[in-house]
DNA sequence: TCATATAGTATGGATCTCATAAGATATGGA
DNA sequence: TCCATATCTTATGAGATCCATACTATATGA
């Protein structure tokens, strides 16, 4: 049919708009706490799979190892991370999220929380399901795409 | 009811989820065409909405216009966008993106548009048209948001 | 006419990125 | 065990980027 195509275009669009908007967001919350863009996707990461080695973190990043060093070097001394040396392989770094300033990033992003709360308010338990499935689907159809060219680098 | 608030919850969680996928497939794109994520954010808006003005792309990009200048020179060296000085306002400039390198942007982002098709086959007209819906509404918030605080500063 | 405001860009110092190298540790075979 | 090689992280330094400030050109309004 021809408005499926339509519609999936469409469901596209809003999407890269999306995008821009919380891209901008991110950049406005990372001013008020002097981040950078790439150091708030990392915490971001970090919050997301956990405690990671710099490698592993860089690796998922998409960032070069060196440049991670610099980025965690910001990170730990802002007090957002810290370093820990205690694994089986002693080369290794445990990157570990410190829970100090996350009232803070919970206050910046209250505004946007609450504007979210308000649009779901419209939708019907099932219907929000729905939404959320979706999401998740997209997330990991991006995951998938980005792992396979991962892969052939 | 319990249940909406935990839904809710997980849609936030899924939408930033995506969030950090889409910026990560943008900066692997990036890399790929040697343009640093900011100068595709820029890009980005002016796709979105049509050409701008330096001073009004930096302000809606959250950037200085200095820092515009050096990525409007980037992305004009590169053949991603011209600026034009013909307007009423003759100290004013009109940045027009070229259509040239279109193609390659969409080659890059072809498997990601691949795999929401997959995603999207499985759903219903009607649940499309909901789900568009929700992500317009999404983006909408995001500028209320942000718009806000913009005026506050 | 001219004082003031605005758009865009040049300048230069601080900061960031990253290729390379170095140091520390791990691993596997001789 | 010993050692060659690989791996994890970080130091170093050159080049790129960001942005406060200053500057030029143009506009606006008294």
């Amino acid at each position: 049919m021809r408005h499926r195509r339509r519609t999936g275009n469409e469901i596209k669009a809003a999407l890269r708009d999306l995008r821009i908007q919380l891209a901008l967001l991110n950049h406005q919350v990372g001013g008020e706490l002097a981040l950078k863009d790439v150091d708030l996707d990392c915490l971001d990461i970090l919050a997301r799979d956990g405690s990671l080695t710099p490698s592993v973190l860089a690796r998922r990043a998409g960032l070069h190892p060196a440049t991670l060093t610099g980025i965690l070097d910001r990170l730990e001394d802002a007090g957002w991370i810290a370093r820990d040396r205690a694994r089986p392989d002693r080369r290794s770094v445990t990157i570990r999220v410190l829970p100090d300033r996350g009232m803070e990033v919970f206050r910046l992003y209250q505004p946007m929380m609450s504007a979210m709360d308000d649009v779901l308010a419209d939708y019907t338990e099932a219907e929000l399901e729905l939404i959320a499935t979706f999401l998740r689907r997209s997330a990991a159809a991006g995951e998938r795409v980005l792992g396979r060219s991962a892969v052939e680098s």
